[in-house]
DNA sequence: TTGAAAGCGTTACCAA
DNA sequence: TTGGTAACGCTTTCAA
């Protein structure tokens, strides 16, 4: 399998066994353009025959148009990550476009490496996680010359454009549904390290809702660096109830957390939520199907990745669209904080 | 940011500033060529200078080395391929080589789309999962000219080479697990779609083990298409106790669909696995952390990536590396079965 | 609807 | 260690 004798057929054996120029035959390959019917048909029995395949790289080269949409994401191994790129996949199937995949591993350096990787291969649009990068890479996409679209994030000055959320108002959300259930002593896991940066959003968040009603806003603990395991939820918990016993409601920067503490809880005959409530943040499957289900923020993973599709397809005109939106996120209120329901 | 004014520079400008030939610059860019320490700086800081970027695409055309590997997967919302695809990117780092990711929705067509899509880029290498394609698709490998590796199974006739484990012989070793454990009356659910290969294998082997046993064999319940959901796997334990209520231990064919069989039981004061034993497939998180926590396969799903990787490495000697061994798959033996450490 | 010629930006190959 | 020249396999552009 490994070596064939023979190079591979160019679309000049094509065009000398259907007595045609390559120009032509060029043509008769793509769709949409104008050839003649006899003409089409033997150009395509020519190349079936030879076994020809379009080397769409010398096409890229000639055209200067690669047909690669270079994407970065910090984890494959993230429920929330893989929906957006599945819908990011779904969108851009039928478009010709062709991801370039890198992940960073949270690392801003990791993706200023990728982003000077990728750039080599002259993507025309990229898209990254986030809205905080090094100064360099940020120097990398502003000059990059294609269309940057920053995603899973609002920031104040986007780089071009941005399609996500604001992680600080989403978890702010969290504070209201907990006061709103009558909780006051409230605190948060997770969000420490410097690199999750969307997780020290939604911490940041969190905090300024809580001050903003003038609530107790000291009960934080780090859960360590992302991704934040089931594990870390379940020791982070443990932290929080030492420190501070009487806490009656925590949110996790994520369901996975989120899922630990009450696991810990479970085992520990702690009952959630009449005992404490406990909350996530990203409505992963585990939210719905644990027990108690996870009250979570559902922020459209998935139709993140449709809309950044559907948007790098208008600039890129392969397609037209509408104008591109995504729902704001939402709480998903379950078992987990509501004494009421449960 | 969309548009910028001039062209980027090509290495004919980088060597019209250093005073010397594109061919120069062409070495002074790549390691391990000999090119004079002075030249190398001055050619270095020239492209630093016009903000270079070296243009691989032309590089890839000018020397027939895309440095692309073809990888296809069935689901990228899955933690197991999640995972391979995790080892495979790591063990890829370094090498220069960049995955071409594309998933096939578990759909053999969808398969063959991409096969042929991707060959268009001339790959260096493709990996696919599975050993089973359409007859064109396997041709279209087989005619490649490239290594092609099949992994997350052991298919009698592989197209090239195969890394991965046989999903049969797995399900088989939960036979006898539950056998060990003093089950005689046991299911299977899923594995029954034909679109699902590897549920099949799973399957197939259980059902044969079972036999080989003299133990019976025909409680098997449908779960539907792959990806199997948690909700599948409440809705197939139904069926099962409601068909055959005398059933002591059923494997799923995975652990989400697992999960779901546990957590109706759960809610339904099942005790598992007092009134019944219930065991997954995959080793994913869940099974780990899941109250009871869930008996089930291990197939070092991540080391499967790595292994292709190190493999893919080999065959196109980018780097050294010794024989490529993945260990074989290993029941996890948890709560969800075992009445003695419950 | 078709064709001819001129690149595209890099590397292979040989020579100096 | 360096340079000149010829590809690489397409598409662009213009002309017929």
């Amino acid at each position: 399998m490994m070596d064939q004798p023979k190079k591979q057929p160019t679309m000049m054996d094509v065009a000398r066994l259907a007595g045609v120029s390559t120009m032509t035959v060029s043509r008769a390959l793509k769709p949409n353009t104008s050839v003649g019917e006899k003409t089409r048909q033997k150009i395509q029995d020519a190349a079936e025959q030879l076994g020809y395949v379009l080397n769409s790289n010398a096409a890229s080269f000639a055209s200067h148009k690669t047909g690669f949409v270079a994407v970065t994401i910090p984890s494959i191994n993230n429920a929330n990550f893989a929906e957006t790129l599945t819908g990011l996949s779904e969108g851009l199937n039928n478009t010709g476009l062709q991801i370039l995949l890198g992940y960073t591993n949270y690392s801003k350096q990791e993706e200023e490496r990728l982003i000077e990787q990728f750039l080599q291969r002259r993507p025309e649009a990229i898209v990254v996680t986030g809205g905080s990068h090094t100064d360099r890479c940020r120097k990398l996409l502003e000059n990059s010359g294609v269309p940057v679209i920053e995603m899973w994030d609002q920031p104040k000055s986007p780089i071009d454009e941005s399609i996500g959320f604001s992680n600080a108002d989403a978890a702010a959300l969290m504070v209201d549904h907990f006061v709103e259930q009558g909780y006051e002593r409230i605190g948060f896991i997770g969000g420490d390290a410097s690199r999750d940066t969307r997780g020290l959003d939604r911490r940041r968040g969190f905090v300024a809702r809580l001050e903003a009603l003038g609530l107790e806003s000291h009960r934080l603990v780090s859960a360590g660096s992302p991704p934040v395991t089931i594990r870390e939820g379940m020791d982070s918990l443990v932290k929080m109830l030492d420190t501070w016993p009487d806490t009656q409601a925590v949110m996790c920067v994520s369901d996975l957390s989120a899922f630990g503490a009450i696991s810990y809880c479970i085992r520990n005959g702690i009952r959630v939520p009449d005992d404490i409530a406990i909350a996530g943040f990203g409505a992963y499957d585990i939210s719905e199907v644990s027990n108690p289900t996870i009250t979570t923020v559902d922020v459209s993973a998935q139709a993140i990745g449709l809309a950044v599709a559907q948007q790098v397809s208008n600039r890129l005109s392969v397609q037209q669209g509408n104008p591109v939106k995504i729902a704001a996120p939402t709480i998903l209120a379950r078992e987990s904080t509501q004494k009421s329901v449960q």
